[in-house]
DNA sequence: CTGAAAGCGCTAACAA
DNA sequence: TTGTTAGCGCTTTCAG
């Protein structure tokens, strides 16, 4: 037999339970049951070793699509998401979904909506039309969303997103307030005290608009404030922000430090919205004269590749993107009640914090 | 109608065809032809419009399943590939596939099998009883695989690799040796002609062995004999080359142009296999007091996230992983002959290169 | 132009 | 213990 046959007889056609009951010679229930492991029809053993037999001599793979039809569950997974598995950044949700989905031997599939909520309605009812068993709803920014109700129809977990209804649906998101806090933490703990700027609030006046910022990102607004908290608590407080206008970007990031270095400012320890922004950051001091760690210490948020590349590499808060798309998969398989669940930001382990000069 | 029922009155239930036929005083497949736009069976305009209303009436969604296990034909296809969807470094190519098979109406099912060929066969087995209607296979690195018998029992492409048997499945791969050349013309064009280096070979006496080397990538030889010709043509060579004993990361390009410099050797231009390695490679520079690129010109390949990343920014050839996505699902629609199929890569634009100082 | 009926491959209630 | 049978919801042939 060549695998590459549907059957050892070299037809092209695929091997019915039918046929592989009549080869073992009983009926089609009971090489379903035999088939299915059901003990609790009590099929003779010998019978059960004799249907298993006879579908390994054909090569019988069940129809899957014919089993959906029968019992209303595929057996499927949808990840459904505005670019999480186009693009590069948040991507890493999808490895800890497929990893757990794999696991419970559930395959997934996989759309991209670009944020267009005519194109997501589409897709959302074709994958229901299909009897997807639940739906991982997955978001590229932390932020708040509002979940079709026709996904509703079926199990259903946000991932590195909230609900608008609040805490109804399950959802798994990272803990942003704890990653500033810890950022501000990792300051301290080396010395710091004074001179902490932070680098990538929006800019004045402005809280939403276009692009990103109109679909209202919970990082910015979670992370100042642990951040703020946390230094406060230690009896002190951020030196001052620095707005970007626009994309939490390299260009952006070092466009943000020149115009502070500009203003007369010598920082000595900056936080960093994103390990872009750092970077940018980190090639205007440099530019300027000024080394990191020893003149400026840097934190940031992410985690991510840009972190490990810098030079001295980034510490950097970690968004758990391979848990949360793992936890956001064992919540859906767990059936259970509904429940929010944030995700701890480990720091990186980096070499952009040290002892201020003085 | 609230959208999170079924249908309009209420109940749980999914509407059935059978229900829009009766609800439009026709025969199913009356119903059916008008649904599925059958002009061929030559149905009243009226009896067309009268179960399109019916349908609409009731909220009607074809069960996909049930269409799926009468046609054979279920408008999925599987991306099968080792690490490519779980991983962000060649994720892009998900997106050139996703893109191209929305605008077919195609839902793709993803999974990674982290090179396992066991795991690979029991997903294959599994997709194929799913009735998918075809397969994109892609490997994370442009290499030559071994394609499962079982995965040629449908329409097949290869994305970013090429088979072991040749041009007969086809495949759509990066031109890496047009790359090499293109590297080549690039540092020729600013005036280089001695003193440039090549970051990245097999250290001697190595051509495989663990880990990914194993694999037989095919870029690191393409690309460099690509660029070697190009050199050649113009009458020059290589000045050296430096060989990394691992992976392809910042740390080991750092190591090993500390290894060169620390030979004596003040290099004019370096070629690094791949951004990460340049990245690591122009750390060293810059630590040694060499600026890039009027003391040291750089080319890299891949052109992601870190050659936008670095200060300057690479001049790196680009994979095009999107136009590989895109067009390996093109050719899967398409349904033509075998071909192998190999994507220009295009260089991104930085300020990595200069002309020599002397 | 329309309707009846077969059947895709499987599961599970029920009968023997 | 095993076998018969009725569907799951749809498409499509063929007869009207």
């Amino acid at each position: 037999m060549t695998s590459e046959d549907a059957r050892p007889d070299g037809s092209g056609r695929r091997v019915t339970l039918a046929e592989v009951a009549e080869r073992a010679g009983v009926s089609r229930s009971a090489a379903s049951f035999a088939l299915n492991g059901r003990l609790d029809q009590r099929l003779s053993a010998e019978t059960m070793a004799r249907v298993r037999r006879a579908a390994d001599d054909l090569g019988y793979r069940a129809n899957v699509t014919a089993k959906t039809l029968r019992t209303g569950r595929s057996g499927t997974v949808a990840l459904v998401s505005d670019f999480v598995s186009s693009t590069s950044f948040a991507n890493s949700m999808v490895r800890g979904a497929l990893e757990r989905l794999r696991e419970a031997g559930l395959l997934l599939f996989t759309v991209d909506t670009q944020g267009d909520a005519e194109v997501e309605q589409r897709f959302l009812d074709d994958l229901i039309a299909r009897d997807i068993d639940g739906i991982l709803y997955a978001s590229m920014f932390t932020r708040r969303v509002e979940v079709p109700a026709s996904a509703r129809r079926v199990p259903l977990v946000l991932m590195n997103c909230e609900a608008t209804e609040g805490p109804a649906v399950s959802s798994v998101i990272p803990d942003e307030e704890q990653a500033g806090a810890a950022a501000a933490q990792l300051l301290l703990q080396a010395g710091h005290d004074r001179g902490i700027w932070f680098v990538g609030t929006f800019p004045p006046g402005r809280t939403g608009g276009d692009a990103w910022h109109a679909w209202g990102p919970m990082a910015l607004p979670l992370r100042l404030r642990g951040l703020r908290d946390a230094l406060q608590d230690a009896g002190t407080d951020l030196a001052g922000e620095v707005a970007i206008d626009d994309d939490w970007d390299v260009r952006n990031g070092f466009a943000a430090a020149q115009r502070l270095l500009a203003d007369g400012v010598v920082p000595r320890a900056l936080v960093c919205i994103n390990d872009a922004v750092a970077i940018g950051v980190g090639n205007a001091l440099r530019r300027a004269g000024l080394h990191v760690p020893t003149d400026v210490s840097l934190v940031s948020f992410d985690g991510g590749l840009l972190a490990a590349a810098s030079d001295p590499a980034l510490v950097s808060l970690r968004l758990p993107q391979v848990e949360i798309g793992r936890r956001a998969a064992e919540l859906l398989l767990e059936h259970g009640e509904a429940r929010v669940e944030r995700l701890r930001m480990p720091p990186t382990d980096g070499a952009s914090i040290a002892p201020p000069r003085d």
